[in-house]
DNA sequence: TATATTCTTTACCGGGTAGTACAAAAAGAA
DNA sequence: TTCTTTTTGTACTACCCGGTAAAGAATATA
């Protein structure tokens, strides 16, 4: 039953490889930067993952998902004030370090590199920002049953406002990475929650 | 000194080009790819384009800007009501096909794949979208100059919420291709011009 | 120890790619 | 025609890359 012992954990691989993917996109990644990253062989890496690159990089995306998902529930769930909390996620962007802003969204990457060139990827990571979008909509849902919403818009409306911002957040902050350009940007998205 | 013709115009087949790159992206593009867009050889092609593809993506960028430049200045010259100008501009996204929306803005998409790949083509791409940006801002000062923009937020600020909705659209556009969907998200967007 | 099982290492293969080199072709000029 | 200049077509090269195959190493079990 139980042969040679493997010499990596799989969830930490992928974590490694998430890296390079996130920074370098999934064309301009090769199989042998993932290996260099992952500290393991060819061998290791078609035996655990047969789809190779492609299979890698959707459990790259499931994993970031799994991850940011799990973490936004959690959080919103400890949080007194739904709204505030969305309030305090975009925030958060501005005080992230240059290196994070150059990266941008995963899934956003994914979204705009692999629309023409692989569908099916482009439409897991876009389910992926769905999710996201969803979250969203249970804050601001809510933040209306708690009375802390005053906004006269649809929360789906909201939802799908706060979506683009997001979205556009991936390629702005690229544009003006300084942490001030990107706060009054943000505070000035966030006024559509009031 | 004038020796064998050329059989191909250069602004011509570096639109052929443009179709190309805005479709697969940067790296996912072969330059046998853009051969065969081009319907040029090998040797006429680093004849023309002595960079290779990295050139010739500059000048797609470059091109795209120029035509994309050019004609919102014309068109907003000759627009009675530049505010209204600049909403028709984001009503037109949802009316285009899905295949467009598929593709995204190209240099958005320049922006995502090129950050940490190739600074410098990254840079020209973001320089493009800062052009975007100039024109909004153009636009408003006309608007605020003429008594239509009443909105109490800063012009510039106004200008990079607009390109911030741009970029957004850019991703958004291709997770929800349905003109009704976008035109409902577009019209809120619109909202922070009154 | 012997065996079965699973993983690792390394060598290898076929295919595709960017870029170069060079000869032929198409024009004008002498 | 012959010479010069510029472009074109093609052949070639050297390389990289994704993926496979095969042999060997490390464990549990009998």
């Amino acid at each position: 039953m139980s042969g040679r012992p493997k010499i990596f954990d799989n969830e930490e691989v992928i974590s490694k490889a998430a890296e390079v993917f996130w920074r370098q996109g999934y064309e301009a990644t090769s199989t042998e930067d993932l290996l260099a990253a992952m500290g393991i062989g060819k061998g290791s890496f078609y035996l655990a993952f047969k789809g190779g690159k492609k299979e890698l990089y959707e459990k790259v995306l499931e994993q970031f998902d799994q991850a940011a998902v799990s973490r936004f529930r959690k959080e919103l769930d400890a949080a007194a004030d739904p709204v505030e909390y969305i309030r305090e996620f975009f925030r958060s962007i501005a005080r992230q370090p240059k290196k994070v802003h150059q990266k941008g969204c995963i899934f956003g990457n994914a979204v705009a590199e692999l629309s023409n060139i692989d569908p099916l990827l482009m439409k897991q990571a876009a389910h992926h920002l769905q999710e996201l979008e969803a979250n969203f909509l249970e804050a601001l849902h809510r933040g209306k049953q708690q009375g802390i919403l005053t906004s006269k818009q649809e929360p789906a409306l909201l939802a799908r406002l706060l979506l683009n911002n997001w979205n556009g957040l991936g390629i702005t902050r690229r544009m003006y990475p300084d942490s001030e350009s990107l706060s009054t940007l943000i505070e000035a998205q966030l006024s559509i929650l009031d």
